[in-house]
DNA sequence: TGCCTGATTGCCT
DNA sequence: GGCAATCAGGCAA
């Protein structure tokens, strides 16, 4: 059973710290692939230089402001796909990038779609988990709470280690990053900037 | 209209 | 540890 409105309409930064330990559910007709959510970052508002909705409801992060329980999925790079999870009530900005993942189930499928075998490399890191799981443009703006893609309830962490964002340039000390110290499944990257 | 940057990854040296 | 791949959006002109 998904995870319901409530759990998303609250404060980002609130949500990003819940959703360690949340499992992540694609169910595609290729099959079903989920995993465990070890590492997140949240990106808030107007107020945060840092994020898409820095400039206002406009162009993809018109999503960021609605209703907190969408799937918010932008191209990055010219290469690969992340996933967030938009979160509080509408005209808010925030929403929680999804990091890395634990994989649980369809990892034969994760494997395949990554060409990867050791299961460290299938979702450790953004753009990882979102071929993992087959997560696309298709995805963007769908229902968390009622679609092919949910969250489920899970296990906290028994501890939550927190650091600055990855690979931004703007408030770039901003310790909005939220992962597993324990999992050997968060992204290894040190925080870089040019 | 065009240039530049970035919430990254993986291959190459 | 360096660097290319590749594109949407912001901003200058």
């Amino acid at each position: 059973m998904a995870l319901p409105r409530a759990f998303y309409v609250r404060p980002t930064v609130e949500v990003a710290r819940d959703l360690l330990g949340k499992t992540l559910v694609h169910r595609t007709p290729d099959g079903l692939a989920s995993g465990r959510i070890v590492e997140v970052e949240a990106y808030l508002g107007e107020d945060d230089p840092a994020s898409h909705a820095f400039r206002g409801p406009r162009g993809r992060a018109e999503l960021m402001f609605r209703e907190g329980g969408l799937a918010y999925v932008y191209f990055s790079y010219g290469v690969h796909y992340c996933m967030n999870v938009v979160t509080g009530p509408a005209g808010t900005g925030g929403a929680v990038l999804i990091r890395a993942l634990e994989p649980l189930r369809g990892v034969a499928l994760m494997r395949r779609r990554r060409a990867r075998e050791p299961l460290t490399e299938l979702a450790s890191g953004p753009g990882k988990l979102a071929q993992a799981l087959a997560i696309g443009p298709e995805q963007n703006g769908l229902s968390l709470l009622k679609s092919s893609l949910s969250l489920q309830p899970g296990a906290a962490p028994a501890s939550i280690a927190e650091s600055p964002r990855i690979g931004i340039t703007r408030a770039a000390d901003w310790p909005l990053r939220f992962y597993d110290p324990a999992s050997p499944h968060v992204s290894r990257r040190a925080s870089s900037r040019r």
